[in-house]
DNA sequence: TTAATTATGTTATATTATAACATTGCATTT
DNA sequence: AAATGCAATGTTATAATATAACATAATTAA
């Protein structure tokens, strides 16, 4: 089960992050002669400044600044639209939102924890969850072409700060009202 | 593994579809105590009309149609709100639409099988999906909450079709162009 | 260097979704 | 039945996400 959840959820030097995934950009592109151009490659870093997916405005806002010039969406909605077809980064649907991919070039699941707390957003590839799914689709005779898969809940820290709380709140429990 | 796709995939008496999705409507409102007011039971209705999602705009057309008056678009948002709350209807984030969910009620996984050719879409619950989503998440310490699951491909009658013309244009190659 | 191609700039607009406030209708209590 | 409260809908405006269409510039190929 490859995963970028340990390096998603614990510190870690997170320029070596952003250099490694540029670097496995250039040889992508490299190896499929695409071009990552100036504006591309300010997308693909800004998606890796965190590990939180980014929508589309805040990427123009971010370049605008970055550049110094106002960005209209097509040329956001440009760049997007090539790094998502080189494998570099992925949509997730249900935030309208776009992250770095950790893995690319690698046939994976697509398969996305996203916390509901604090927004971070960690890739896993299951090899057995694929041939589950690969399976229900043959039981079904349906063609599996592609697919979105988005879990929603706490990552490791937003849980374990939501335990303690609840440790703390049922120690002294006049504290424990809502507000 | 509790699956709508035969029902969808094949010839069937939708009336009784529909009749059934809105009886069970019926019964969920009444053990809630939410009323299934007009607008919402035709919302649901025009969910039924087809297994294919529809987005809030086309809902809000054929409202507009079905009751010869203009409707605004929050009337129908909240009437989705409203019937998603219920889980009477499901929304597909990768398509901005929405669709009546076969089996209100139970606990299931929300897994589509949503066809890339003519749009339909099948829900499957799939126990053992379920299962090991939930293993990986615990594995990685994620606390689980909910879930999107959208596999996109073609469905058995469109499988078919695809296969037949395969056939076909291997049979007398020289018809084997795309235009 | 010219032409062809690819990428970007620019303007406008389509599509999806919600905020905010007014009005109506239904359900209770009196 | 009248008064009250609450739930639902109507209405207007606008936010947020995404694309179409066409002009220009940069890069590559001939």
């Amino acid at each position: 089960m490859l995963t970028n959840s340990r390096l998603v959820h614990q510190p870690h030097d997170h320029g070596r992050c952003i250099n490694a995934a540029l670097s496995r950009a250039e040889e992508l592109c490299a190896a499929s002669k695409a071009r990552l151009t100036p504006t591309r490659k300010s997308v693909l870093q800004l998606l890796w400044q965190s590990h939180q997916p980014l929508g589309a405005y805040q990427l123009q806002d971010q370049l605008s600044v970055l550049t110094g010039k106002s960005i209209a969406p097509p040329t956001i909605y440009r760049a997007i639209e090539f790094l998502l077809g080189l494998g570099l980064i992925h949509r997730i649907a249900s935030l309208n939102a776009y992250i770095g991919c950790p893995f690319p070039g690698s046939d994976h699941s697509n398969l996305f924890m996203i916390c509901n707390q604090c927004g971070s957003a960690a890739e896993v590839a299951h090899n057995s969850l694929n041939e589950l799914l690969q399976k229900a689709s043959d039981k079904a005779n349906f063609t599996l072409q592609s697919q979105a898969l988005e879990l929603f809940g706490l990552c490791p820290n937003c849980s374990l700060s939501a335990a303690q709380n609840r440790a703390l709140s049922t120690e002294s429990p006049e504290n424990s009202h809502h507000d």
